[in-house]
DNA sequence: TTAGTATATTCAAAAAGTTGCATAATAGAA
DNA sequence: TTCTATTATGCAACTTTTTGAATATACTAA
């Protein structure tokens, strides 16, 4: 149950709208974690129900009114609780590698046309990565401590955009060494 | 629906039983994909009823009979289709990138302590991969078509642990380097 | 004025994945 | 002789995720 602590570790941050995580989710926390908007509301209802969460209706003018969510002391206790508990490394779970293994039954082409495109898309992560890193994380020692935390899931997202992007070269160049 | 074109692509190798191929998704099909019998079982069933697989049982001697499946002309044509299909690249979805990112609300000796444990993990798999490598894959260009393409996916398995190692490493120093 | 975009939330259904249980045969070890 | 491991398959319940709508306000640009 990994996204209702992402969202508890995100609204810890700072006091957030089920609108305002959906972003988060599409941007820095995307590094890590991803839900759609659905799930992130749904999951709210949950958590506050459990209170691990409170709600206050914020009346806004020209737009419609939010609910700004925030992380309870027992929210922040369970929270916590999970980070303290051992979790087993995730496993690789990927479609371009099932195509990859079975790759055979098709034609070199297709398989070359698809490792390009996905070595492009990741080509343009790492970049979007590599910017962010520049504008907001320069010097460690000078970073917030959750700032420094958070830094820690961009390393990750550009060692894992780097890996990819290495690894699509590697398998062309072996694909097209083949006679 | 990656599970399916998986399965087919570990029967179009050779026919299988449920039980076989349970234990390939434990071995190297689970570089790139996860599974436990009970998907496989459900998964196999409809592939039967779609007509991408045929079943024969097969009558053992002292073992229980077992159905051995195999990949059809329908099956086939539906898997090259689907690998000639684009799909996105996949994102990463990890608990321990949660825990890093709300870190800094636990003490830092347990951040330590989880980070070194998953570094110890992604160590003993990387072994177990170079391995295999060692083991069956030494000379590219000598492997059988099938091989090239297996051994692309066993690659991947060894990027991937080596860039989590060296995350792990990285996000070790720079925890520590706080004072 | 009307189409598009951004803000803001929610329901419902389907698909996929997880967990626990159940069955059954045989071989080998304690 | 009982226990454990291996081979072999399956159901049922549950959780999680995905997909597709629907609703409402308000600003901006054509």
């Amino acid at each position: 149950m990994a996204l209702a602590h992402a969202i508890l570790a995100s609204l810890i941050d700072r006091p957030c709208s089920g609108y305002d995580l959906a972003k988060q989710f599409d941007g820095s926390v995307g590094f890590f974690w991803q839900a759609t908007h659905q799930q992130i509301y749904r999951e709210l209802s949950k958590l506050e129900t459990q209170g691990w969460i409170t709600s206050e209706t914020i009346s806004q003018e020209g737009r419609p009114d939010k609910k700004l969510y925030s992380v309870t002391e027992l929210g922040k206790q369970r929270l916590k609780e999970w980070i303290a508990q051992p979790c087993e490394p995730t496993p690789i779970k990927d479609d371009l590698l099932v195509k990859i293994f079975g790759g055979y039954v098709a034609s070199q082409e297709t398989i070359l046309e698809e490792l390009e495109r996905h070595r492009q898309a990741h080509l343009e992560r790492l970049s979007t990565y590599k910017a962010l890193e520049r504008q907001y994380f320069q010097n460690f020692q000078e970073l917030s401590e959750p700032a420094k935390f958070h830094y820690l899931t961009l390393l990750k997202g550009i060692g894992y955009e780097t890996h990819w992007l290495a690894w699509c070269d590697q398998a062309i160049k072996l694909l097209k060494s083949t006679v």
